[in-house]
DNA sequence: CTCCTGTCCTGCCGGC
DNA sequence: TGCCGGCAGGACAGGA
């Protein structure tokens, strides 16, 4: 499920809730996600308390004092939920992880598919970790640009579209937003990564940052107080524009009028891709 | 090294 | 109604 902008939206949810907020109690519902969990979870989270909230690529980083950091990466399918004080706790099917806090709020933690991972890293140790070591740049920040993208690329063989995905490239973006984006900048998905350049580059780059900032700002817009009506973080209902159009009528030119049949659906790496061969040359 | 395929796991949807 | 195949927003290991 979720790309950058999911997971960044279940952080600044969560921001408001728990930071500064101490660790009661944690109970461990069974032993492994797509890895274990840490060895004396609970010893290791209860009486801790939260000082920082960050995002690298699609982790989110929950800084303890003390000097560990607790990882969560949500998968495929991993959500986060918020039970206010005063409200009961009510378990459902998936709820891996029970977080309990001393400000009465109760932290879920739901994965149906188990794809998600949650572990401990030393705050001293997390950059040079093996699942932060090789990401790429953050699309929001100063190390993405035109040039930055362009050298990152110019070696590849692979599709456009699998480059993107690759988070040594560019870390955040999915399978949603990378058909999004090439959309937005008018390049097939099919393109060779070391054949897009120049005046391309740009486009890309610029759609990159501002199909995530949208998303972003739509997630921000479904939060109320910080959360759903249902307690649920991390899953928002975009108006995508290619992603799961097939057949559609590409919005901004005449594609299905001359019997293209408008928005496509191939498969990459046996994943979906969504494009108009129209626009998208 | 790079690139591609298979795999982890459950749920849902459409076709028969 | 039930069963089955296909597909799902991620990331890794392993083989070519």
């Amino acid at each position: 499920m979720p790309e950058l902008p999911e997971v960044e939206t279940v952080m600044r949810g969560l921001e408001p809730v728990i930071m500064g907020a101490e660790i009661t109690a944690l109970d461990q519902r069974r032993k492994n996600l797509r890895i274990p969990f840490p060895d004396k979870f609970e010893k290791r989270l209860k009486g801790r308390k939260i000082l920082s909230l960050r995002r690298r690529a699609k982790y989110i980083l929950i800084g303890l004092d003390k000097g560990e950091i607790l990882v969560i990466h949500l998968g495929m399918s991993g959500r986060v939920s918020i039970i206010p004080k005063g409200e009961d706790v009510e378990l459902e099917k998936h709820d891996h992880l029970v977080l309990s806090f001393d400000n009465g709020v109760t932290i879920i933690y739901n994965d149906p598919r188990r794809f998600g991972m949650v572990f401990l890293v030393a705050e001293s140790e997390w950059e040079s970790h093996k699942n932060f070591a090789h990401l790429g740049p953050e699309p929001l920040g100063n190390d993405f640009s035109a040039p930055i993208l362009q050298a990152r690329l110019k070696d590849k063989n692979t599709s456009i579209k699998q480059a993107l995905l690759d988070q040594r490239v560019v870390v955040g973006v999915g399978n949603i937003y990378a058909c999004e984006a090439l959309f937005m900048a008018g390049i097939n998905p099919l393109k060779k990564a070391r054949l897009v350049k120049g005046a391309k580059i740009e486009l890309l780059v610029k759609a990159i940052r501002d199909v995530l900032t949208r998303a972003i700002k739509a997630g921000g817009s479904t939060l109320k107080d910080y959360r759903h009506a249902d307690g649920q973080l991390g899953y928002f209902q975009h108006n995508f524009t290619v992603y799961n159009q097939e057949g559609a009528k590409c919005p901004t030119c005449d594609c299905d009028i001359n019997k293209t049949n408008g928005i496509k659906r191939i498969i990459q790496s046996g994943r979906s891709t969504f494009y108009c061969p129209k626009k998208q040359k």
